[in-house]
DNA sequence: CTTGACCTTGACGTCGGCGTCAAGGTTTAG
DNA sequence: CTAAACCTTGACGCCGACGTCAAGGTCAAG
């Protein structure tokens, strides 16, 4: 299939397909007029893609995932090191949160202290 | 003072300071030769947009608690606009950590569902 | 044959807070 | 007098995941 027809069916647009490419994360045939074709695999791989990069993760990350998939699993999370990078993914968001609520409290005090000092004056 | 004497003393960068000058949050005079002169309210008013942007805020968002202290007060908080400011990065923070702690849940559930598919076949 | 819907590569724009040259003018210490 | 250490404006680089326009080749339908 085209890019058009792997990108609609995957739910992105040409760019992001061709994008990916860039990154690695997709490897499509040619057609004799240039054309890149893609198979069943690439579909899968690029919706893959996508539903990582909406949890956050980068291009980079996902690579175990894609590679997983083309190692023929029907699954691109069944393997080690994509169980691996889906941990080092929560650890991630763990020290994010814990970074955002450490400023969330410095922030309350400050609020409190200059609501305080506005009662005060 | 120079630019580099201010920097010093706030705790910035000389490009740094050039840069705030540019978002509009630093109003320097200028000596016969051209150069900025700063006073010591510029001092405080660097530190504190320093202070704000380490807790996560865009310059932007620390135009209140610059008003604030060019309009003579002794803590840039004390205002209201720098109270609501206040306000809303915590809200915004708020919501942020509910993202993040949203992702994390999603992530987790992927990450147990594929151990256990990995468990069973 | 033509039109329009595809496809290609190349490359700049986005967003924030600066870092880091470049190419000069100024000031100050010795 | 000179060199070091300032200062000035201007402008590109960074990072990530694309959006978007340019300029052109390809292909299917009528």
């Amino acid at each position: 299939m085209h890019i058009s027809d792997l990108a609609e069916r995957a739910g992105v647009t040409v760019r992001a397909v061709r994008y990916y490419e860039s990154r690695g994360l997709v490897r499509p045939g040619r057609a004799a007029n240039g054309y890149r074709t893609y198979t069943e695999q690439d579909v899968a791989v690029v919706r893959e893609v996508k539903a990582l990069l909406s949890l956050g993760m980068t291009t980079e990350q996902t690579y175990p995932f894609v590679e997983c998939l083309r190692a023929g699993n029907e699954r691109a999370d069944v393997c080690p090191p994509a169980l691996t990078a889906y941990r080092a993914r929560i650890a991630e968001l763990d020290d994010r949160i814990a970074e955002l609520t450490e400023l969330r409290s410095r922030l309350t005090d400050l609020l409190a202290d200059a609501e305080s000092y506005r009662g005060v004056t």
